[in-house]
RNA sequence: GCGCCCGUGGCUCAGCGGAUAGAGCGUUAGGUUGCGGACCUAAAGGUCGGAGGUUCGAGUCCUCCCGGGCGUACCA
């Protein structure tokens, strides 16, 4: 009762605080004359992954003792001596072969329920980025064609990236990079042009670098239904000049409107061709590259000299065609983004497949003078569907892909973005589509969703009963399901800093799963035991609204990393047809 | 050939150089007539692809080998 709360470390700075308490002890200790003078290694303090082991540990003893000269558990029982009591945390122990373990105190824990109920929507927020510009580029695919499945892994991973960016304290923009220029945009106008003669009884055949696919066939479909014959011109003569321009925006558009549907909203669709427009970026950074002496002009085309700066080989930015390669365009375009726009972090979610173009992309950005450091790649393999069984590859330009709109109607948007957060970038995935739309306990999407549901009914369920949350004493939270749902809940924290550090979103889905489980735990607690001094909704009114107190603030964690991850929360589940009939 | 990514229980995958390698699903044995069981508890199941090395300590770092994927364009 009366702890002061507000006095006290909060989740986000606790580890920091156990740091600076155990180098107090090893200065304190030195002074003593009980341990030579050393130097400190830093970063000592660890979770233990035993919870025997308490919530954090220092392997402090273990990296001294060969400088101390002294073995591991004595250097741990000196600076134990020399550990001064804290309310955060028990009295330290010192465990072999050296660890000195920390667990939370009570007071504490009870203490950051109500942090995190004050913090609210930002709870868990990080001041590591803290004026500091962030860009995720993500997507970007050619607008010659819908987005497939795979483009879907890159935009869950791309948006919930940006999002845990923003949580760790960047001014974060999302954006995507509309390549509406080069060869590729050419074929796609003309298959587009072929296709939209065929409507009008013209024997045409596509391109045969062109796009097979049919959705090239709607497409002209829909041209037609919009503008009628204004685009057909006499047989045998070229298409007109804007046609493909005009195509290109109508696949922007159903682009931009399938990630609006998968819950992604960018912050700018940027054109390449307008990098070559008024702007000047592409001639501005050319004359850049030149006057470092940087271009060289061999076998007619324009190369930079990569090579000198430790790449395999020049490339090509100029063709003998005088048209820019798609290297140039990325020069021009990461210029832009680091000398034009000042950001300090540039992360592009690439597909696997575009890896090659790394190491270049960053000595290009280096040679423009951008800390190229500040520029991170992210790659995600390739995505493998199994349906039924059966795997299906997703190939580009066979005509046959699964788009990431038909990925969305059959298994839902949030199903999708968790299947695609829960594998780390770097390792291939198999995409079940059949486990993702089950509506089971087989699926983890429901397991986590269900716990905010969960949440949500019992403060529902309260309400109705006439009983808050307000005033409720976390000081009556006692018990080990209430503690290890606080401690849970604490951990957000953490793998924001690590997501956000290491560009790895898939801590966030794995940390879902397992604030949901002690959850539930906790639901499951009082439930099983019938036992009415365990409920969270009792007789005893201050013990309900503590408990009370504890759901508000778990139900604003998981809140907290569904949204991250960019899925929904919701206040009930709706349960479908398809699970009834099963 | 060279370069990058991946190889962890039956399956799909986590694992910031630390203490007995984890989860979900599947399997087995229980609980649960519920503030929404799409829940909970427990068990079985792995010489972390292989061999060396660094370290007080290696699934994690280094070298080599094996297997899978991708790249190595005046395509993007």
């Amino acid at each position: 009762m009366g702890y002061p709360v507000r006095s006290m470390a909060d989740a986000r700075d606790i580890r920091q605080h156990l740091e600076s308490l155990v180098t107090g002890a090893v200065r304190a200790a030195v002074a003593a004359g009980e341990l030579p003078d050393v130097a400190l290694p830093g970063a000592t303090i660890e979770r233990p992954k035993d919870a025997a082991n308490g919530d954090y540990a220092s392997s402090l003893p273990l990296r001294l003792a060969r400088a101390a000269m002294k073995p591991p558990l004595v250097i741990a029982e000196v600076l134990v001596r020399h550990l001064p009591a804290d309310p955060a945390i028990e009295a330290p122990e010192v465990a072999p072969p050296g660890f000195i373990n920390f667990r939370l105190s009570n007071a504490f824990l009870q203490s950051q329920v109500e942090w995190v109920i004050s913090a609210g929507e930002r709870y868990a927020d990080l001041a590591i980025g803290a004026g500091k510009k962030a860009q995720v580029e993500f997507v970007s695919a050619n607008p010659t064609g819908p987005l497939h499945v795979g483009n879907g892994r890159g935009a869950a991973i791309g948006d919930a990236l940006a999002s845990t960016l923003g949580a760790a304290g960047y001014e974060v923009e999302r954006e995507y990079y509309v390549n509406d220029a080069g060869t590729q945009t050419d074929s796609f106008g003309d298959t587009l042009y072929a296709r939209y003669q065929q409507l009008f009884g013209r024997a045409v055949d596509i391109p045969k670098d062109g796009y097979p696919g049919h959705y090239m066939v709607e497409l002209a479909s829909q041209l037609k239904a919009e503008a009628g014959d204004r685009y057909l011109r006499p047989e045998g003569e070229p298409a007109p000049a804007d046609l493909t321009e005009v195509g290109i925006d109508l696949m922007v558009r159903g682009i931009r409107s399938s990630l609006a549907a998968f819950g992604v909203n960018y912050d700018r669709w940027f054109s390449e061709k307008s990098l070559y427009g008024a702007s000047g970026v592409y001639d501005e950074v050319m004359a850049l590259l030149l006057a470092n002496g940087q271009l060289v002009d061999r076998e007619g085309a324009r190369w930079f000299t990569s090579s000198d700066l430790g790449e395999d080989k020049d490339n090509v930015v100029v063709r003998s065609d005088g048209r820019p390669t798609y290297y140039a365009s990325d020069i021009a375009y990461h210029y832009d983004k680091f000398v034009k726009r000042g950001f300090s972090l540039v992360i592009d979610v690439w597909g696997a497949d575009h890896h090659g173009h790394v190491s270049r992309l960053k000595t290009a950005t280096g040679a423009f003078g951008a800390d190229a450091e500040g520029l991170h790649v992210l790659l995600y393999q390739l995505v493998v569907l199994k349906r039924g069984g059966e795997i299906v590859r997703l190939s580009k330009r066979s005509g046959e892909i699964i788009t990431l709109d038909e990925l969305i109607d059959e298994v839902g948007a949030d199903a999708a973005r968790f299947f695609f957060l829960l594998r780390s970038p770097g390792a291939q995935m198999e995409f079940d589509l059949d486990l993702a739309k089950k509506q089971s306990n087989e699926n983890p999407v429901f397991y986590v969703q269900y716990a905010h549901a969960r949440l949500a009914g019992i403060l529902r369920r309260a309400t109705e009963q006439g009983l808050s949350p307000e005033g409720g004493d976390v000081t009556l939270l006692t018990r080990g399901h209430e503690l290890a749902l606080v401690r849970e809940m604490m951990r957000l924290s953490e793998v924001i800093q690590v997501a956000a550090t290491t560009f790895e979103p898939q801590h966030l889905p794995h940390y879902a799963m397992s604030l949901a489980t002690a959850f539930h735990a906790f639901n499951d607690a009082f439930k099983v035991q019938n036992d009415s001094a365990l409920k969270v909704i009792t007789e005893d009114e201050a013990l309900s609204r503590a408990r009370l107190r504890l759901v508000q603030a778990a139900k604003i964690s998981l809140a907290r990393v569904l949204g991250l991850m960019g899925m929904t929360a919701p206040e009930r589940m709706d349960r479908a047809e398809a699970a009834i009939e099963g």
